[in-house]
RNA sequence: GCGGGAGUAGCUCAACUGGUUAGAGCGCCGCCCUGUCACGGCGGAGGUUGCGGGUUCAAGUCCCGUCUCUCGCGCCA
């Protein structure tokens, strides 16, 4: 038996019999004559099955999706035929035999023409075989990896951090629970925030890429239940603007990475790369607020937090203004952000806090801590929590802990605005909302159990 | 949880103010086609208009209820 030979490499191959596996992408029926368009992995081609081949009563009935095993011969195209600008638009197989590897059904949604989410939702094992699923997938995969590349250059260590909790100490309703041993109740991890922070004092600087999980009942086009949590923390910073520098580089990273790999998908999905200048544009909210009101007449001023719309406004006016698809807001109030959060001394009741804003929608919460373990323990009092349910976290903080800070990044999000997705489950392979839990069983979950 | 919009063939949609037998494109099936590349041509199958009730001579269309999807808000990444 041939050898594979992939799609990609057959223009090498020229005046040669190959072997190529893969899936039936179209078929065109001629009649005495088959033509098809093969996929793999590495791209498409065109095969011929011509009038006397051996294998032109398989050819009839092959249909799309089919896996097939077939050999042929790799024949240049005459000039009438070369389709310019596509790949192996040069060449063509002229098959001799097809081995069917794995039958398909007839597909229950059209292949290249849009569909609706819930269709798409409902058919994601197929759905995610399209090339726009492909590279919108390609493109988070490329995300991570610069992600990844960039810190370890930067001397962070990666680590993996628990997903299942044993309190919910910050008090929060929003997080699913799962019956633990010996009657005791365990937590689905909403943020790896204290770990990350325990680990600066392991290894001052560290990241963990992973998924948390929030039992909130939103329905919007920008959250998900579960979801993927790229966080980072640094020990020995300033204040927040060492952290917010350190991000602007990683987003310029991530921007020039996907640059010199994803450029084909980009231009697939329709995409533009991110405009992202060395400097992002950073403001106070309360300056934010100002500059709402002054520009738009929407008086926000007395707001603890921008609202949905006031983000979309903003990175508007970035983008306009500034030429950046980013813009940072920074000095949230105190009440508004977590116990962990450092206060500005500078600005009492403000905090060294920051979103990070791109192209409408928050894709970073980040920040200051409380180092000081007296410090951090008021901020725990401060917000009406009782510091002994922190004990073990708050061991970190007794025995040495450098002025810190970081940041969680939601990867998904981070997708969607950067292939211009409408919806953030277009950026998640098997998404998880209200009614979707698992495709496995019957569907939607409101099949499978009542509450 | 609250507020919009929607639900018609496998998919994407149409059906003006209620009015014959609910249509189209794609897909599917059959026949024809030796250069197609989203192949093409001819023919065909496929519908309890989400579900339940009501108004009416007459309901896909109007009213009530219900389920589902979707968008926005709250919350957040």
């Amino acid at each position: 038996m041939q050898e594979r030979t992939f799609i990609s490499d057959l223009g090498k191959h020229v005046g040669e019999t190959v072997s190529l596996s893969g899936w039936i992408d179209v078929r065109r029926d001629q009649g005495k004559m088959v033509f098809f368009d093969f996929r793999d992995r590495s791209g498409k081609v065109q095969g011929v099955v011509l009038p006397g081949s051996p294998a032109i009563d398989t050819a009839k009935e092959m249909r799309v999706e089919y896996v097939v095993r077939v050999e042929g011969i790799v024949n240049k195209r005459p000039e009438k035929n070369v389709q310019a600008g596509k790949q192996n638009g040069d060449i063509e197989l002229e098959v001799k035999t097809i081995e069917v590897l794995s039958h398909s059904e007839v597909l229950p949604f059209e292949k290249e023409a849009e569909l609706n989410l819930d269709t798409y939702l409902d058919n994601l094992p197929l759905t995610l075989r399209r090339p726009h699923a492909r590279a919108t997938f390609k493109v988070q995969t490329e995300i991570v990896k610069a992600y990844r590349t960039f810190l370890d250059s930067e001397k962070f260590t990666e680590f993996q951090s628990p997903k299942l909790i044993g309190d919910d100490a910050e008090g929060g309703a929003n997080v699913f629970s799962v019956p633990y041993f010996y009657g005791k109740t365990a937590h689905l991890g909403t943020s790896p925030q204290f770990y990350k922070q325990i680990m600066v004092g392991v290894f001052e600087r560290v990241y963990t890429i992973g998924n948390v999980f929030r039992a909130e009942k939103h329905a919007t086009t920008r959250h998900l239940n579960e979801y993927t949590s790229m966080d980072a923390e640094m020990g020995f910073i300033k204040d927040h603007h060492d952290i917010m520098v350190l991000e602007t580089r990683l987003m310029r990273h991530i921007t020039e990475h996907l640059r010199s790999t994803c450029s084909e998908e980009f231009a697939l999905v329709g995409a533009e790369l991110p405009a992202i200048p060395e400097v992002v544009p950073t403001m106070k909210l309360r300056e934010a607020q100002e500059l709402l009101f002054k520009e738009t007449g929407a008086d926000k001023r007395t707001e603890p937090d921008l609202g949905p719309e006031d983000e979309r406004w903003l990175c508007e006016w970035a983008k306009k203004e500034k030429g950046s698809d980013f813009i940072f807001i920074t000095h949230y109030p105190v009440d508004k952000r977590p116990m962990y959060t450092y206060e500005d001394p500078n600005d009492p009741g403000y905090t060294n806090s920051f979103d990070l804003l791109f192209r409408g929608v928050e894709i970073t919460t980040g920040g200051q801590r409380r180092h000081d373990y007296q410090n951090l323990v008021d901020g725990i009092k401060m917000k009406g929590l009782d510091p002994e349910k922190f004990s073990y976290y708050l061991q970190a903080f007794k025995f040495g802990m450098p002025p810190h800070g970081g940041w969680g990044m939601g990867l998904e999000r981070l997708t969607q605005k950067m292939l211009g997705l409408a919806n953030v489950k277009e950026a998640t392979l098997f998404p998880r909302d209200i009614n979707r839990i698992d495709q496995l069983l019957s569907g939607k979950a409101a099949d499978i159990a009542e509450e």
